[in-house]
DNA sequence: ACCTGAACACCGTTCAAGT
DNA sequence: ACCTGAACACCGTTCAAGT
């Protein structure tokens, strides 16, 4: 019984039919499984071998198709943002831009992961694609230079910024730190008088899609105190 | 100039003469090692090994002070929100609120590792504190409920998105990535009108303080198109 | 109470070797 | 060109044991 009962040409194989015909690897695999590792089990939930394993090869397979861990990691990103839809031109700029950092927070948003990860280029094709639709929807809209460049960053970082923060807050193991917290306000009013009376730690008094859109509306017509006569 | 330049076991002191004496553990030691070693090496270079011998220590006796890695982490990113300044209350809600603003993107780009860490409670006393001071400021300025929601949070996540997209930026290894993404952008400029001509990729055109300082005045601005009687 | 030593179950990455 | 196997130099964390 020590040997296998059927060998390598065994009588059912005519041809090869049932072969795994293994699918051969490449750069957009990896960073589809790891796009699914990452939703799954989070930033630290991604491995090199886990990655391996999920695509049945050896980790040191992945080593030929890329560079090193960090490349997948911004690959990975750079993939979330091709999510990002660019909306099509309106006649409204106000509009159009408002979409786009609408559709930019909601992807991060569904990955929960992206955000902390943006200490890193931030500068691939897709990325600029979106930004160049901002930028030519915020000149549209009567601004330049200086104005221009102003207004880019903040509603960049905005989202950037909301999202962040905004996928920290729904991580659920933080939901005994954010009771601890609000805990340590009332009771000690004295010190928090503005945060007991605003409310600031309730999670639930405001919603997080109105007070972003509201943000997003106080920027837009922050740096646009008027309309050019279109 | 508050202690002793000797120990309670000085030169003099002729019995166990140079016994290093080890400093005992403390929370607040680690946390110190912890922003040292996160200051010269980056968040990559923190490790519990590495930690424990920069304190003399064998990496598993500081389990016995911390519960884990994120513990200190933690403990860290807080420790450097201790650094930011909460200025004194002037009769100008608006630069009360605009100083304290400053003051913590000034200490974030401090320490570069700390913005992508904010992956965090970020509801430490530390940073209570300074919310605290913040939205005093702002209901000073007369905003209130959902106004004054709106404006703290586009604040707080302004200054975090820009502290680390400006941290990201000047990671010295991405000036080949940032050339290369420049190059790409120049290279065609039927796909990227405006950010040719807003030389949006020209890290030297505008300065990074003043960028951030008018976008800060047109939030504050924005949220308050009108200024109260005072 | 505070720290050590040994050990466990992992990591990312290299390199020669196979096909 | 593409993948395997073995190996290297690390990790975070536990647990019994020392003092």
């Amino acid at each position: 019984m020590s040997e296998t009962a059927f060998g390598p040409g065994s009588v059912w194989l005519r041809d090869e039919p049932e072969r795994p015909r293994p699918v051969p690897l490449s750069r957009e695999r990896i960073v589809a499984a790891a796009a699914t590792l990452l939703d799954e089990h989070g930033a630290d939930g991604l491995t090199m071998r886990r990655l391996a394993q999920q695509l049945d090869v050896t980790p040191t397979a992945l080593y030929w198709h890329v560079k090193t861990k960090d490349d997948v990691l911004d690959l990975a990103l750079d993939h979330i943002f091709g999510d990002v839809p660019i909306p099509a031109v309106t006649a409204d700029w106000r509009d159009d831009a408002r979409a786009l950092i609408r559709h930019w927070r909601t992807a991060m948003l569904r990955h929960p992961w992206a955000p902390a990860l943006i200490g890193r280029p931030m500068l691939g094709p897709n990325v600029l694609a979106r930004t160049e639709f901002l930028q030519s929807a915020l000149s549209r809209g009567g601004l330049a230079d200086l104005e221009l460049a102003v207004t880019t960053r903040l509603l960049a970082n905005y989202v950037i910024g909301a999202a962040l923060t905004e996928a920290t807050w729904r991580g659920t193991a933080d939901a005994r730190a954010q009771g601890e917290a609000r805990r340590r306000v009332t009771a000690d009013p004295a010190a928090y008088p503005t945060l007991n009376a605003s409310g600031h730690l309730d999670a639930d008094r405001w919603d997080d899609d109105i007070l972003f859109e509201r943000g997003l509306d106080a920027i837009l017509t922050a740096t646009h105190p008027f309309e050019p006569g279109s």
